[in-house]
DNA sequence: CTGGATCCCAGCCGATACTG
DNA sequence: CAGTATCGGCTGGGATCCAG
């Protein structure tokens, strides 16, 4: 990784942004930005699982890190649109490796759970 | 991302491993390790913050999802090493593409911060 | 429609003590 | 050395109600 930071210690840029890649909602948001502009509810609809709240304020939370852009239109009532910046943009592409790797290695997780499974659970 | 998957619902494959890249402590724990294999009480030290507890929590996870590989030493006192799989390892690798996002965009994000708060802080 | 404000509980995490 | 067990505080997040 970096040899110019150490990772494991506080005040690293890197664990900053492990942070905020950490939060599993703002990646979910994120990823769903990326056919671009969506609305409040649009999104709540759309990202199962999510609350109002955490919603909101992740919402929140990534606008000040700049990755999306948060632009009111003046209807009635007020419409709310969230859309990727071009940071957030380049961000998304990377995590989408991600997702590739998921997807590649999903069933290579889900044997190695099996076995660790049946070789510490079976108290019978 | 994936057409085959909904990404926004639960019991999705990207979304469960999503679940594991956003712990940032199983993160680091993975980097640590991409050296070499590990003592316990090694990684407690050289992984600043983290207690003991979530550090044994930790590694049992992701021992169980196949990407360490745990191998006791009958030494007195005992020995046990954390290494990472093949499967670890090319998840790792996946991840440092992360890292390296952290280290290009680490300025442009900590500018939009400074950005944000300045425009909606000052109540001055 | 887009949130903010509250209440409240579950789970997480640190601290501490104990075991093999 | 490498953990497990237990307790207790804190907070993240769900549910609900309300406002612009």
């Amino acid at each position: 990784m970096s040899q110019a930071y150490d990772v494991y210690n506080d005040r690293c840029p890197t664990r900053m942004v492990l942070d905020r890649i950490a939060d599993k909602w703002a990646v979910l948001i994120l990823d769903r930005l990326q056919d671009g502009p969506v609305r409040f509810n649009h999104l709540r609809r759309d990202i199962h699982g999510i609350s109002q709240k955490v919603l909101s304020q992740t919402l929140k939370k990534i606008e000040r890190d700049g990755l999306v852009s948060r632009t009111v239109y003046a209807t009635v009532p007020v419409t709310v649109e969230y859309a990727l910046t071009p940071l957030g943009r380049t961000l998304t592409e990377t995590v989408r490796t991600l997702a590739h790797w998921a997807e590649k290695n999903m069933d290579a997780v889900l044997a190695a759970q099996q076995a660790y499974d049946a070789a510490t659970a079976p108290p019978r």
